[in-house]
DNA sequence: TTGGAATGTCAACAACACTGACATAAACTG
DNA sequence: CAGTTTATGTCAGTGTTGTTGACATTCCAA
């Protein structure tokens, strides 16, 4: 693959922007980025001995109190034995219950208790701090642009998941 | 912490987008965005059995060429035994190579050979295949935003490495 | 009633991070 | 020159999070 410009030639802005530079830049940003947006929550978690997997549980359950197992297992992408042993972990601490279906007795419906809820909102503020100061610095016309091109990168399945959310 | 609003009462435009319900989307973007970020790459080096951490050294050895380990260190944000083992396979498969430093025998200078930066060029040119798309479906004024907010969200640390990394 | 779906559990394993301790060589400092 | 600091590497142990594979239970649905 040749450096430098990238497509296949479009007239036009595209050329200003899309160089392997720019692409470059933005993937460094997603890294860089992605470490602060982890960090203040990673340290919260790191004292209670819990870490990022038990974070995803807790903000997915509060977000869609009574989803199920199967539910949160397609949203977070992992195995039922992975996602298990953080929800054993999190029910064993009683941060969360599972209760069984009603219409469907297979199913378990996952909520926060009041104890899970706390550390929630803990977790969620810490991280809300972070996202507020950065829109702020930015902008609300580059929080469109910034909102606008994280859709555009997801896959197709967690675009709808993402949507879906947002009901 | 009640919900709705947030901030301290600023006037106009914050009022319109920094509710707490804009900033979890905005925490949704970044965890399923950041899916798709890595997912191509993940692929290709599965195959390979290596992992993220091999491709954020290749990427970053290709970024700076004769960088030293401790710069890579402070950039990657591990630790020297984390970063060693995998620079070890690395270099035992010969797609790095460490040079003893000549002003200072003790840096080692690490390289990318000819098929370590093969492997370079097909990660990045998968990761830049959806970064380009993205861009492309969102536009060039969305990339703007998008690069602002993400600086925006760095720690001070992080985007004095990812500004350095620019000159 | 049988098949399959949803859930849960156990075991083994791998990647990747961590801490702590220690070794070596080179460079700096007084 | 002696002592300290710096850069690097290595060994051992540990923890979180992910994976597969195998298997049991429950229960809906054809």
């Amino acid at each position: 693959m040749p450096e430098g410009r990238t497509g296949q030639g479009y007239g036009g802005e595209s050329l200003l922007f899309l160089t392997d530079e720019q692409l470059r830049q933005g993937i460094e940003a997603m890294f860089f980025a992605y470490r602060g947006f982890t960090a203040d929550p990673d340290r919260i978690l790191a004292e209670l001995s819990y870490g990022r997997a038990h974070h995803r549980a807790i903000h997915f359950i509060n977000r869609s109190p009574g989803t199920t197992v199967n539910n949160l297992l397609s949203i977070l992408g992992v195995t039922k034995q992975s996602l298990n042993r953080v929800l054993r972990t999190l029910i064993g601490d009683g941060l969360v219950i599972s209760k069984v279906g009603e219409l469907d007795k297979r199913e378990r419906h996952l909520y926060l208790t009041d104890q899970g809820a706390a550390l929630e909102a803990t977790l969620s503020d810490a991280q809300r701090a972070r996202m507020r100061a950065a829109y702020k610095d930015a902008g609300p016309e580059a929080v469109q642009g910034f909102k606008k091109v994280l859709e555009a990168m997801m896959d197709a399945d967690m675009r709808r998941a993402y949507a879906k959310l947002r009901d």
